[in-house]
DNA sequence: TATATTAATGCAACCCAGTTGCGTTTTGCA
DNA sequence: TGCAAAACGCAACTGGGTTGCATTAATATA
């Protein structure tokens, strides 16, 4: 593997991802960052994140992308992504539900490589209680 | 619920989704039925089916919309969507494992409105078997 | 069957997330 | 401290999807 380096700008952007409660996109981690480096920066970031396992890519229902913070994965030094993602229709946030893993059975003869497994619809803080 | 009406373009667009194996993105849509209607009225006609439950929207897990023929849906005049998608990385195509219900349980005070399960991976095509 | 209503369409322009190419800057190892 | 190459900035581009508006055509009803 080659050297990656630590810039300023890929700590900014870390920072913020570990720092918030749920998935963040592009377009919002780039405004967090903002001044630290050009929005292109930012996606090569991302890239770079996910592939040293640091973040994780998260489908939003609507298609959009997200990054979170990878909690289980470091421990087990590989990805841990069979675990569920809620996806609030309400304030649009995506979180992490790393407790709940889900069995699925498939028919023989497909390997599986990943699960993306989002449920959306309302959360609690949108609920209000 | 306003008049909806029976078009060419949107007869020519159900029809192949229908006739497909697998769920077709509206580019794909649109090179099927060229000639019938404007790419932009595809992306209508799209929204219109989904609306009328005779298709279902399946997010890819590269971000893209894919769109497939209700199947179990119609039978119970109402969207039956817990079922599994798999999403093949070598071939690309999205398919629906309708006999594959999956049981998920949150945590409470959230609210469920709509489940997003795609399995990535390679499908039994791709492996020669 | 002719007519009126309005859903559906075509076209052009636009938006926005994400990518690419390339020359410049900066990191961190030797 | 020097230097290779990782990372960056900038500009231009791609591609999926949307919007506004004038025109066309599918239905209900007379």
């Amino acid at each position: 593997m080659s050297l990656t380096r630590n810039t300023k700008a890929k700590q900014a952007v870390l920072e913020e991802i570990n720092r918030s409660t749920y998935a963040l996109s592009q377009p919002e981690l780039f405004e967090r960052v903002k001044g630290t480096c050009d929005r292109v920066t930012v996606y090569r970031i991302l890239d770079r994140l996910v592939a040293e396992n640091k973040i994780h890519r998260i489908v939003n229902v609507d298609g959009t992308l997200n990054y979170a913070a990878c909690i289980q994965c470091d421990t087990h030094n590989m990805h841990a992504h069979d675990h569920l993602h809620f996806s609030c229709i309400e304030c649009k946030k995506i979180e992490c539900l790393s407790e709940q893993s889900v069995q699925v059975q498939l028919p023989s003869h497909y390997q599986i490589k990943e699960l993306f497994l989002t449920i959306s619809g309302i959360c609690p803080t949108c609920q209000g209680d």
